[in-house]
DNA sequence: TGCATGGATTGACGCAGGTCAAGGACGAAA
DNA sequence: TTTCGTCCTTGACCTGCGTCAATCCATGCA
């Protein structure tokens, strides 16, 4: 996995091909379009802990998420630092319509993208108004999703907060694994943490500590199970909302 | 003040005439075209306390504010509250494209609304392009809000928040001033604070105590006078943002 | 094999802010 | 004028989480 950015598209990484074709924003486009936006498109890799956008410099590219994680982080003046959003896939990185994304977007996993330069992507949203509707409401799932973590961060326990932060990850991964038979429907999960406990702190308003005690309280009481660091296992993923205090709402 | 709704518009409140016309998102539209948003445009009026939309039945209609602030909650199972956005005039209340809001949305003062019924306004938005393009562009704006907020809740001091959220609105009464004859240079401002104490600490994930405690030490310190429980003064709003913990960007 | 390095865990301790409780200020109603 | 209700303030105390520091563990490199 090296950092280095590719500069040529072999055939294999056409759109048709796309791992996350329907999916992502540009699934809007019916396979003619696409070619428009094939012909743009550059694909890129990131190492886990390089920056993809700083917030000193304008951003000069849009891309969509096609594996890995991104932390998009706030930092005040004296080094504190919080994360404001993940990207998984079929996310979309990058804020149209305005030269400055005020965020620090880092590759907290090895990462890769399909990116748009600014300039042509402007182009292609203005001629296909499907395009510019999905990214609206994908910038308001954002918004929800924000104002979720609002309630978490200035009301929540420590131990609320990294179960919420489990459910989160439990049901994405219950959610990429539904097309594969059964396994889903028992309420049992098991993923990888894509954020080292710094990063999981920065995301809870927590410090590594304090994550570092509740996972291991955790999973003493049974709600989880961890093999190394990484890897999580999570038996009951409605006991573990319960705790969380959320409504019941497993999709 | 009464709480009754409107069911009549009087000329008086044509758009032609509209305290926030050119700021709203409706001011994309020319003056011929908002002919068709006068005709579908209703005004409501709410007493402070009464609930606009609540987030356990769709919201039926979408609404520019125009006088007031409207406080935007999040509730968990057990009563803890967090106020997930303010909406002040020109702000945009709604959610386009979903018929159910997640939030619960709720007059902090006295507040008074332009609605559009959903139907209607969707109808305007899809022969418009520009209204959407504006739409967007606010929810960009939210969410850019929101995840500042999220560093405030997650990383700041009590001290540091109350700053926050005076500089906050410090900005908005010198905005709002900005017309008038000089007054704004000078970095004073004064204000009424729009929310209660209650209502300040579910904004800023305290309690009522503390926010209390942490008004009487900027009082004591000297950065801001109190007249009543409401007026405040900040002698020096560049003062207060250095303790906010922000960079100095007084517009 | 040993050592360096960067994450993760665990313990001891302190404090910012929460909790509980009492009392003040002010407006509305009678 | 009194009384009530609501909002706000203040004090005393407590605790959840942060801070500081030691140790562990896995991985890579010499």
């Amino acid at each position: 996995m090296g950092g280095q950015k590719l500069s040529l598209v072999p055939d294999a990484l056409r759109c048709e091909q796309c791992s996350i074709r329907n999916q992502a924003v540009c699934g809007a486009m019916s396979d003619a379009e696409i070619e428009t936006l094939n012909s743009i498109a550059r694909r890129r890799r990131y190492q886990a802990g390089q920056v993809i956008v700083s917030d000193q410099e304008p951003a000069d590219f849009f891309a969509n998420v096609l594996t890995g994680t991104i932390k998009l982080t706030k930092t005040l003046p004296d080094g504190r630092q919080q994360i404001v959003g993940l990207l998984f896939p079929p996310d979309f990185l990058g804020r149209a319509y305005s030269r400055n994304n005020p965020y620090f977007a880092e590759a907290a996993t090895d990462v890769e993208l399909c990116c748009f330069s600014h300039q042509s992507f402007e182009r292609v949203i203005r001629d296909h108004p499907d395009l510019q509707h999905r990214l609206f409401e994908r910038t308001l799932d954002e918004l929800d999703a924000a104002r979720d973590w609002m309630l978490l961060l200035g009301r929540k326990t420590a131990e609320e907060k990294l179960a919420s932060f489990l459910v989160l990850l439990a049901k994405r991964s219950l959610l990429s694994r539904c097309a594969k038979p059964g396994a889903a429907a028992a309420g049992a999960a098991s993923f990888d943490l894509p954020l080292t406990r710094a990063d999981i702190a920065d995301f809870l308003g927590l410090t590594i500590e304090t994550v570092s005690r509740q996972l291991t309280r955790l999973k003493t009481h049974g709600l989880i199970r961890l093999k190394g660091s990484r890897a999580i296992e999570v038996p009951d993923t409605a006991r573990l909302q319960r705790l969380a205090g959320q409504e019941s709402l497993i999709a």
